[in-house]
DNA sequence: ATGTCTTACGGAAGACGTAATAATA
DNA sequence: TATTATTACGTCTTCCGTAAGACAT
């Protein structure tokens, strides 16, 4: 039995289900048969319950699965370290992020740290208001962001993660009350100004028009977190933010309310182009893989 | 990369030397040599400093051994475990040793138990006199013996371990005050007489006849360790024993003395043909498998 | 010259996909 | 009948050995 063998195995204990094994490590579902077919004679005995409508592990796959997991995963890890640091993943790691988004992808930090020991990681606060700015001046090598990012000279990497957008309002606003909102809402509001954001990105917590295209009006310029937070507190002035914000910031005054027909906002990590090291990449396949696992985590 | 590659990457790694390693696995050194340059080409750098007369781990080669080693013991013992549950092994194993004979495979016996945690291991005494009554009566599944044995109806198993020959004498013995003692010393001897052992084990402690062809007098009957041990304490009867004996019964009137010229007892399993049960194939497939890391350990 | 690692090449094993088949709801 | 697992079979990769080559002592 083979590592090949055994990543089939595993992922098919996760998913229960040949097809979507199949598609997952781009193979043909036949191919799946066969191979589980081969351990359970290797093993001596059936793995997997199943019928043309349902598949179960037995209890000797369950205690294969346990067997094989951590070592599997152990390996694959070794492997991956051993060639970054070949591949010159060493020295400082700049992270830009925002507020309490780190706390969003503990586990992706884990499996990056834990992966390259050798890689000191370093974090730096960045702006929602001017979300790009580190990035571009170099003082960050990479920086957690929303989606969509269209800029020229800055490359897009894998998804790490999404929350929902809320509306942060004052608790005099007349919204305040409400349970929820939706966009067309923001037509009688006006929303905060950042300093420097990219048209593209701030569609996805202040689009320009309602959906029925009523202008949304611009207000005053925030350029911080804390500035924003206390305009907002004000009363007149409201702000779209990532839900985690109401999580963390749950501060007297301040109102947080979901909009229902708000897409959550994917984050992402985006670094210069030009810039892109072999740290930049080992971080790129530490996301990639913490997204899996997480999948993985999930889908039982 | 695949658990064949890692096997053979692992045992490069302990052998340092392509043909040992070749031998080993039972493949050709050139396949060795493709392996490790197709993982030098993986991992993106090189894993073993070699010239043809010497070959050295790398750091690199260092730090893939410590990650990849435990994984693989792991993934290996894994698979064992649940194909030899799924082949039945379970229930009760009774297991007949000599004295401190268990205390020198406590190894082989962690294997074991941990392997098959759903087996039962007993022990149960049995006497150099009559090495295979208990296992030609049933009373044991498998009994811990010195080679060579050669009976009908009886199978011998891998080898566990081996230990020097010694001759015990009381210490008011002739011998007594010798350092070392040969085979022919033994000419001038009477030796304890077994109640039942088989002519081809009884060679190993005590030849019939002396390298010179002097006949080795036969003394009166033991039918116990403590028997013989206090009849050789009585001073005109000695007695051939494992080295090991010497180690757990450092008894005062007794003396242990060296045979140089004897070649080291090798110690192994023997069961009824008959009853070859899956544990008992379990026990003999572990038994080879501690074996060989126990060179592993040995050989760096 | 000899022992040892590496390269070149060819045959065999097996990995994998496609397409047809069987089985379940 | 629709969905999904399995089997049959052909292709193509890659595993692996043999034999010759390269290199150090």
């Amino acid at each position: 039995m083979e590592l090949r063998d055994i990543e089939i195995f595993l992922t098919l204990a996760e998913e229960l289900h040949f097809g979507r094994t199949a598609d997952r490590l781009r193979v043909s579902s036949a191919r799946v048969s066969q191979v589980i077919k081969k351990q359970e004679r290797r093993i001596g005995t059936t793995l997997f319950e199943r019928t043309s409508r349902r598949v179960l592990l037995t209890p000797a796959g369950r205690r294969l699965q346990q067997e094989l997991s951590v070592g599997y995963r152990q390996i694959m890890d070794g492997i991956q370290s051993v060639a970054a640091e070949a591949a010159g993943v060493n020295g400082v790691l700049t992270l830009g992020a925002m507020g309490p988004q780190p706390w969003m992808i503990p586990d992706l930090l884990d499996l990056f740290r834990s992966r390259h020991p050798a890689v000191e990681v370093r974090h730096r606060e960045i702006q929602a208001t001017a979300p790009l700015a580190e990035v571009k001046a170099g003082e960050v090598d990479a920086a957690l962001v929303w989606l969509p990012v269209r800029e020229p000279g800055i490359t897009v990497g894998p998804v790490t993660h999404s929350s929902p957008v809320m509306l942060m309002v004052g608790a005099g606003h007349p919204l305040a009350g409400r349970e929820t909102v939706c966009w067309e809402d923001l037509g009688d509001c006006t929303v905060l100004t950042g300093t420097d954001v990219p048209v593209s990105m701030e569609e996805t917590f202040h689009p320009r028009r309602t959906p029925s295209g009523r202008p949304v009006a611009r207000g005053p310029v925030a350029s911080s977190w804390h500035e924003q937070i206390t305009l907002v507190a004000e009363g007149s002035i409201v702000c779209g933010v990532a839900a985690d914000a109401a999580r963390f910031y749950p501060w007297p005054g301040i109102v947080y309310l979901p909009i229902r027909d708000a897409p959550p906002a994917q984050w992402t990590w985006v670094w210069l182009t030009a810039r892109q090291t072999p740290l930049i990449r080992a971080l790129s396949q530490a996301t990639r893989d913490a997204q899996r696992s997480d999948q993985d985590r999930l889908t039982p």
